[in-house]
DNA sequence: GCGGGCTTGTTACC
DNA sequence: ACCGGTAACAAGCCCGC
């Protein structure tokens, strides 16, 4: 027997004689590669109809325990079963839990509980390692102490035969009290290739990049220099590969849109040339498996594609119009790509190899970097998640949601819900829309002096405060019930969800529980954090709040265990309602409300002073519901809000505001927009910050006019008026023709790579300009010739972008395009 | 073949 | 299919005249 401290990384599972067997891989305190085998009670749960005596489940016991399983070669019988008191859905039930040898079975063991005692069959459908995980808490990235026997030779049929240092069968786990930071070893990679589509072309070059490790492997073009690597063919490079991986021992080989890329093409041309890609610890290669999006698995060392998890977890924190590394390496590290213009290898001159190298370097290097910068991310949801970070690193917000619950059940004395069948989740899809968040009607004008308040977690607050979740719904029935056996102090609120009235238990339920814990955790580490700032408390705080804000959407999500259309749409009802009353108090203070979306309201300091407007906040506060709270969310000293471009009234979503420090915070407008041209964007840009600094808008004028005339007389680059739009399906996929689909089968034609997600550039040509051209009929390339068409961009880009902002000063901007001298005020 | 309303599609706000 | 609804707006589509 021995004793090694461990930190589980990666969590596999095999079968051994008809045994369920997790193979857990992971370092030791000293960096030594570490397998551990160990198993778990397999069971699941069989859910007792209301009025079964305990005589009666016993006697069902009996019988269950006489059920076999014949299956791929197996027997699974049922080894035990034992009653207990249990919840589930709040609810108290009296259930079975049914011991089994093979997780694998579980479905059809479950299926031939066919008996009418039982009313409900739970927890088959969870995976064996997540069960793992919630049996024996060997949590992921948490340090061990482990006591186990050494396996040897061929115990579990030679699974020894995984390249680890030490292999263990697990008798103990006892969690280490004192926690070292772990750091896992990260190598990240990057290739290059002809052509984008996986199976066609060949590999040219690999990059690698580790800690005081950089190498490219190529068959192209010899290098003098020492890290580029020169290899015989595709074979010989691919084989140096997996060399150089195996060598450098990663935890972690990450890359950036791997995924979707770079292993399935690695995979493809190994198998192309007849050779295994055998990166697994155990030599094995690596899986893909077929979800909407391929998913690269390896096995014992963790395969991270960073584009997943910044697109799940970041990409709402980030200012980039695209997810490309480019874009999200120079916002997080300040640093880019290096330029290099795609050309096809038989294109490339000779001189030009070293620097393509030195770019498909880079591009590891800043995978590598950024894999860094992210890993307190990665390390702090996966502790608080408790999946695997495989898992983690790839799983939709929804899916962390649930995993979380699923991880945090055990006190409530839960059993897990089942996940939704095929057929149950086409039902829920064609459920009606329930009405969302209220937005107010503003009306167009530049005001001075606003102050926004917003509330925080608004929607989390409101179902804590209310206690909405699908346990704590009630069913007509139940709620008459209660009603009657209470009647004095009602035990459940009525919401109106516009279609039919809704009811919940005041009894808490374990989700909102759970989630007023995730919002004290939240505030707790946001405080620790303005102490004490550090990455690991920041990534911490990060991650309940993002559990906060997905946890409404969880609820109405069709996929979701614990979907409740009533009560995502009794928290947009309470919101509503909350957000309207609060509105009308501000109102009486004697307030001007100009403006407010779901969870902010804007409104007029007038000759108030800023105390006076923290007093009403004040008292605001006092009466609001449960742990709802609203906070101020700045003074501003001038906003402006414009009408729709149809019709007169004001448009929601759209408002331009300065604060105290001249920021401007712009919301809605072209200018954030990247859907339209550089031009437009910045145009209205200027104009929205001469108007807000000056308070008129005589210099936004000026500058407007000077733009017009550069336009005019073709002095704008065409660089800045590119208009990008990206393609969301296939090309075959759309109905509508528009400009952006077009370039993008002219791009394929071209062979240039053309892909679901790619934003796709244009530009608007004069050529076939007939009286009724279409206007994608004149979609240019960036690089094909052709003349910009001064007028669409006048009268489609730069005139629609500022038309509605000098229409608050009435002032008309067709009249400057016609060249006549026309100012403000003169009209009316 | 013209114009306007409707549909499709993208992007933003929260 | 992989979190919700609300909203603005362009361009294409389609139908009646």
């Amino acid at each position: 027997m021995v004793t090694i401290n461990f930190i589980p990384i990666d969590y596999d599972y095999f079968d051994y004689k008809g045994k369920n067997y997790a193979k857990i891989f992971g370092r030791d305190d000293k960096g030594k590669r570490i397998c551990l085998i160990d198993s778990c009670d397999v069971f699941f749960w069989a859910i007792l109809k209301d009025k079964i005596s305990e005589k009666k489940a016993e006697e069902l016991c009996e019988r269950i325990e006489k059920i076999k399983v014949k299956s791929a070669g197996r027997e699974t019988r049922v080894l035990k079963t034992e009653v207990h008191h249990k919840k589930f859905l709040g609810r108290d039930v009296k259930a079975i839990k049914i011991f089994i040898d093979n997780y694998k079975d579980a479905h059809d063991i479950a299926d031939k509980l066919n008996f009418h005692e039982i009313d409900k069959r739970r927890e088959y459908d969870l995976s064996y390692i997540t069960k793992y995980i919630l049996e024996k808490k060997l949590r992921p990235l948490t340090w061990y102490s482990i006591e186990g026997d050494i396996i040897v030779a061929d115990d579990f049929a030679g699974i020894n035969n995984i390249e680890v240092e030490i292999a263990l069968k697990v008798e103990k786990i006892s969690e280490l009290e004192n926690q070292p930071i772990f750091k896992p070893k990260i190598l990240a990679y990057d290739i290059e290739t002809d052509e984008f589509e996986i199976g066609k072309g060949q590999l040219l070059m690999i990059s690698l990049v580790g800690e005081n490790f950089k190498k490219v492997l190529t068959w192209k073009k010899n290098s003098s220099k020492d890290h580029i690597i020169h290899c015989k063919d595709e074979t010989d490079m691919i084989e140096k590969f997996v060399k150089e991986v195996k060598k450098y021992d990663p935890d972690i080989l990450t890359g950036y849109f791997s995924d979707g890329f770079d292993l399935p093409y690695l995979r493809t041309r190994a198998e192309k040339n007849n050779m295994k890609l055998n990166l697994g610890l155990d030599n094995s290669q690596p899986v893909f498996t077929r979800g909407r999006i391929l998913t690269g698995k390896i096995k014992g060392i963790v395969h991270i594609d960073l584009f997943r998890f910044v697109k799940v977890v970041y990409s709402q924190y980030l200012q980039s119009e695209t997810l490309s590394l480019n874009e999200v390496a120079s916002e997080l590290l300040g640093e880019r790509k290096i330029e290099w213009d795609f050309k096809h290898s038989s294109k490339i001159h000779e001189h030009e190899w070293e620097h393509y190298y030195e770019y498909n370097l880079q591009d590891s290097i800043l995978t590598y970097k950024l894999m860094g910068k992210l890993w307190p991310d990665f390390l702090e949801f996966t502790k608080v998640i408790q999946e695997p970070l495989f898992n983690i690193s790839r799983d939709s917000m929804s899916s962390q949601v649930e995993n979380y619950i699923i991880h945090h059940i055990e006190k409530f004395n839960e059993i897990i819900e089942k996940r939704p069948h095929y057929d149950e989740i086409g039902e829920r899809r064609e459920e009606e829309k329930y009405e969302g968040a209220f937005v107010f009607q503003p009306i167009p004008g530049l005001y001075e002096n606003v102050v926004f308040f917003d509330f925080t977690s608004m929607y989390g607050s409101v179902i804590v405060s209310y206690n909405l979740s699908k346990s704590t719904y009630l069913e007509k029935k139940e709620k008459e019930r209660i009603s009657k056996s209470s009647k004095d102090d009602l035990s459940y609120i009525e919401v109106d969800i516009t279609e039919k009235k809704v009811y919940f238990s005041k009894k808490i339920g374990f989700f909102s529980q759970m989630l007023s814990e995730i919002i004290e955790k939240r505030k707790e580490y946001k405080k620790e954090l303005n102490k004490n700032p550090n990455p690991i408390i920041k990534a911490r705080s990060n991650a309940f709040k993002l559990l906060t804000n997905a946890a409404y959407g969880y609820q109405g999500f069709f996929g979701a265990r614990y979907y409740c259309r009533e009560a995502a749409a009794a928290t947009a009802a309470l919101a509503r309602k909350s957000i309207k009353e609060t509105i009308e108090l501000i109102k009486k203070h004697g307030f001007k409300i100009v403006y407010s979306d779901t969870d902010s309201i804007a409104l007029l300091k007038g000759k108030s002073s800023k105390q006076e407007v923290l007093e009403v906040l004040d008292k605001i506060n006092k009466n609001l519901p449960g742990i709802m709270e609203l906070d101020l969310e700045g003074f501003y000293k001038r906003g402006i809000w414009v009408t729709k471009r149809t019709g007169d009234i004001g448009a929601k979503k759209k408002y331009a505001l300065i604060d105290e420090e001249n920021k401007l915070k712009i919301r809605g407008f072209e200018t954030v927009r990247r859907d339209w041209c550089n031009l437009a964007r910045e145009t209205q840009n200027k104009i929205l910050e001469f108007i807000l600094k000056n308070g008129n808008e005589q210099k936004a004028l000026e500058y407007l006019k000077e733009i017009i005339t550069r336009l005019k007389n073709r002095k704008i680059e065409l660089k800045e008026l590119i208009i990008k739009t990206q393609l969301k399906k296939t090309i075959e996929e759309y109905k509508a023709i528009s400009p952006h689909v077009i370039i993008a089968k002219k791009m394929k034609e071209k062979g240039l790579p053309v892909k679901i997600g790619m934003v796709i550039e244009y530009y608007i040509s004069e050529d076939n300009k007939g009286k009724k051209s279409l206007v994608r009929e004149r979609a240019k390339l960036p690089d094909e010739k052709g003349k910009y068409d001064i007028e669409y961009y006048l009268k489609n880009q730069i005139l629609p972008a500022v038309e509605n902002i000098l229409e608050v000063f009435k002032v008309n901007v067709h009249t400057l395009l016609d060249g006549k001298k026309q100012m403000s005020l003169g009209e009316f």
